[in-house]
DNA sequence: AAACAAGATAGAGTTAACTCGAAGTCTATC
DNA sequence: GATAGACTTCGAGTTAACTCTATCTTGTTT
C-alpha cells in the first residue's frame, strides 16, 4: 500500500504543511504512521479521516472538540454511541447553520434590490422619503 | 423619537456592551449619536444598522471589511455602486457557503448511517470488513 | 562527498474578535 | 449630598487557529 508524505497530503486537501503539523500536534493525527527515521506516511485511510475531520471543521467545530472524536475512534467499539450522538448533534447543527444562511440570504437579497433601486435613481433618496406621508394637495 | 442606552440594545441583539463598544472603537458605529455628557444613544436606525452589521458578519465578512461598507454609507450616494456591489458578491459568497454547507451534510448524514449500522451490530467491523471477498464455500 | 530540497521539532509571533479590569463620570434614588 | 449602578475610555489580556522561524536531520541528486 503506497504512502503520501505532508506536503503531497497538504497540496491534495488544499491545506499548508504548517496546519498539518499543528493538527498532528493537537493530537488529531495518532494515527499516521512514521519511518524510523520519524518521517510520516500519510495512508490513503489517513487522507479520508483529514477529510472527515475537515469536514467538523466546517461545521463550525472547534479542534479541541476534534481531537475528543479522534480519541473516541482511537478507543474503538466502546465509543460508537459518542460518536453517533456527536455526528446527530453536528447534522442538527449544519441544518441551523443552513437556516441562519437563509435568513441572511433574504437580507442580502433585500440590500440588492434596495441599492438596484437606488443606482437606477441616481440617490438613495428614493427610499428614505417612503414612510412620510403626502398630503393631499 | 426615542433612544436605548448600550445595555438595552445589547440585549436586544443578543451582544455584549463590551462587543458594541468594540464595534464603535472599530469604526462601525460612527451614527451612534451621544448625549452632552458623552453617553451613546441608540435610535431605532441605528439599530436596524446594526442587524445588517450582524448580517454581514453571519456571512463571514471581516470586520475591517464591515467598516469600509460604514464608511461607505457616510460617504452618500457617490458610493451606491461599491455597495451594491459588496451586496452581490455577498450574496454569491452565502450561496457558494450554503453548497459547501449542504456537501458537509451529506458527509455527516452518511457518518450518522455508519454509526448507525455499527452501533445496531455493535461493532465497527461491520464496515471494516466490507471489501474483502469472501472465496466460495 | 557536497549540495540541496524537504522532512522534523520547539517554540515564538500573528490575527481576529472579542473580553475584561481599572479608574473615573453620570444619573437616579434615598 | 451620598450611595449604587450604569455609563465612559484606555489599554491589557484571552482564545483559537494558524503561521512562521530557527535549527537540525534525512534523503536524493550531481
Amino acid at each position: 500500500m503506497n504512502t503520501y508524505t505532508i506536503s503531497e497530503v497538504a497540496k491534495q486537501l488544499n491545506l499548508t504543511v504548517y496546519t498539518l503539523r499543528y493538527y498532528d500536534k493537537e493530537g488529531l493525527l495518532p494515527f499516521v504512521e512514521r519511518t524510523s527515521s520519524g518521517i510520516r506516511m500519510f495512508k490513503e485511510s489517513d487522507i479520508e479521516a483529514l477529510k472527515v475531520i475537515e469536514c467538523l471543521k466546517s461545521t463550525g467545530m472547534p479542534i479541541k472538540e476534534i481531537k475528543n472524536f479522534i480519541d473516541w475512534c482511537s478507543d474503538g467499539d466502546s465509543t460508537l454511541q459518542q460518536r453517533y450522538d456527536m455526528f446527530i448533534e453536528r447534522k442538527a447543527s449544519v441544518e441551523a447553520q443552513m437556516e441562519e444562511l437563509k435568513k441572511t440570504l433574504e437580507l442580502i437579497d433585500h440590500k440588492c434590490n434596495y441599492y438596484k433601486t437606488a443606482l437606477e435613481a441616481g440617490t438613495e433618496d428614493v427610499h428614505k422619503s417612503n414612510k412620510i406621508e403626502i398630503p393631499h394637495s
